[in-house]
DNA sequence: CTGAAAGCGCTAACAT
DNA sequence: ATGTTAGCGCTTTCAG
């Protein structure tokens, strides 16, 4: 192995200005940089990460808490992760993965044994268990999602429950009256995922708000529960002419359930989902979404880690805005579908 | 924070003693030991992982890489992972996931600052760029999957070729004398992806020796180029009666595709898929298959590594068998479809 | 069976 | 602008 004091004889300095050079905590004169630069190339030499860690103390290494739940689309979660190591790359920072089974005991250990200058947080539930440990951690962390209440945290979240509204809004605006839900499956909702749970309160909401009838389903993926799933929706208003679905699973099924109950997307039935863009543009027909941007969020937290690690103070909540796209499934002109499927003595 | 002297004067030992006490590596009466390991609890001592790995050079830490390359089933990837990491962890190890925009920079720079005590490769190509370098570090490492020649690597992979070759046997054994293969995006086969490659090399051989017709076609896994890639495979050979599948984000759309084009499944055309089994379960209908044991690959790579870390001898080369389970897609009487599908005049 | 002391490779005062 | 030196917290000789 090669050390720092190789590094130092070979360019004719002292241990300690190879270290100022690697780390320019002090002014270094051009000619000694680029002597010891050349060393240091010429020898292969890297820092020994553990000792550097162990004078320092600091790891560069940030722990990602991933726990890999029923019911959560793992591309999508995999997506998040990989834009946040990327950033996290893009800061000097390396990644510890964590996944469920480590739990509490898992943060702690890693905490303790000052493994991570920092943690990421992923998929957090209203009421996290991992949650009151973050707040007496030594170290910095961000949750990307939220817990009941955010105070003395960092959190970073879509708007879900804005997006929620914001298909409501849409699809109401556009004429519908009966506009049915498909979320997530029972188990995400019974364990309180926030997110999940969210996006339904802003539909309901929205629904209450604009005066149009809705009903909700929960649906695992498969095509057996989606099929199920839009049948009891249909059969509960047959009057139904729009569908919002936050069911990333379930999205590929949708169009061939409902036509093989005789409803065609979109000219019978409008279609807005909430998941990520490029999920609704591969679905057929291409389904008018509220995006939700994994991408960003994975990339947004690290910012907001790596702002905590150099002191910045950073806004306990951050909502990221819903926007949304139109594509096919909501391409139908709403009249035509209106006047074959809804009640005449309802129509306004 | 808390330091192995602290837990000394507590627990009226030297420091030493009480890293002997925690490494285990010369005996203790138990009378120390313990009073040693109840000031531990108490002060919630948790050994510092830097100053360790600097003293020790043993950082237990191994780093995944794992490229998310397009073509390759992500949650399949995650699940290999997944299992990876709880088995890191069942032997102690905490895990650094590396992805490909890391590359191999990102391989040797954690090498050479000593940030992993192994590597875990996943996803390796024929002629992985990854590979000259992992032979010359230092510290050891296990592939999934097979480089062009294996020899000074330890490398684990399931036997794509053999499973390729099952699927085919089965099927003509069944009768089917006209199967069609639908393999991964063509990228996947132009950067030489060698479990795809092997899969359709066993396929096409066996097809070979059993004198059956074969056809091949690579697909994205969209609903549009599903329809297009089993509409070509109809065509070239209307009358196939089977259809082997290696390409997992396809399944859910190999049934509908062929419905549409008025072959249902089982009772027209057979299919075989070379996926995890739960995948192939979750199809409708049901898929047969050849399963992919993704958690078993993360598992016994770990344990390949953890092996090489204790300086145990372990093969250069591990292969899975492969293993075939019948279900739904292969029901049907094949007579009955030869009999409406074949001409009678090639009829054995 | 246990202690004392000398490092591990690096950083960060303290010097000049 | 650079060198010298004292740690960082832990492991592991060397002594008893």
């Amino acid at each position: 192995m090669i050390t720092i004091c190789d590094v130092a004889r070979h360019a004719g300095v002292a241990a300690s200005t190879v270290s100022y050079v690697l780390t320019g905590k002090r002014p270094i004169s051009a000619a000694t940089r680029s002597r010891v630069l050349e060393s240091i190339r010429v020898l292969g030499y890297h820092p020994h990460a553990g000792a550097r860690t162990s004078a320092a103390s600091r790891t560069n290494v940030v722990a990602v808490a991933v726990p890999l739940r029923d019911g959560v689309h793992v591309p999508v979660l995999m997506r998040m992760v990989a834009a946040a190591v990327t950033t996290a790359r893009r800061h000097g920072l390396d990644v510890l993965l964590m996944t469920a089974d480590q739990g509490v005991g898992g943060l702690r250990g890693i905490a303790g044994s000052a493994q991570a200058d920092g943690f990421l947080v992923l998929d957090v539930e209203m009421d996290d268990e991992r949650v009151p440990l973050l707040r007496q951690l030594a170290q910095p962390s961000v949750l990307i999602g939220q817990p009941a209440t955010t105070a003395g945290l960092t959190c970073i979240d879509f708007d879900f429950e804005a997006a929620g509204a914001a298909c409501v809004e849409h699809l109401a605006d556009a004429g519908h009256r009966y506009i049915g839900f498909l979320g997530a499956p029972t188990a995400v909702y019974q364990r309180g995922t926030g997110f999940a749970h969210r996006a339904m309160v802003g539909f309901g909401a929205a629904a209450m708000r604009r005066g149009v009838t809705s009903t909700i389903r929960p649906t695992s993926g498969d095509h057996r529960s989606v099929l199920k799933a839009t049948g009891a929706l249909l059969r509960a208003h047959p009057a139904t002419t729009a569908l919002v679905v936050h069911n990333e699973a379930a999205l590929g099924r949708v169009a061939v359930s409902l036509r093989a109950q005789g409803r065609r997307v979109p000219e019978d039935v409008a279609v807005v989902a909430i998941c990520p863009d490029e999920l609704a543009e591969q679905a057929t027909p291409s389904f008018t979404s509220v995006g939700v941007p994994v991408e960003e969020l994975g990339r947004r937290a690290v910012e907001l880690l790596v702002g905590k690690l150099n002191g910045q103070t950073v806004p306990s909540l951050t909502l990221l805005e819903p926007k949304l796209s139109e594509r096919a499934s909501t391409a139908g002109v709403p009249g035509r579908a209106l006047a074959r499927r809804t009640n005449p003595s309802r129509s306004a």
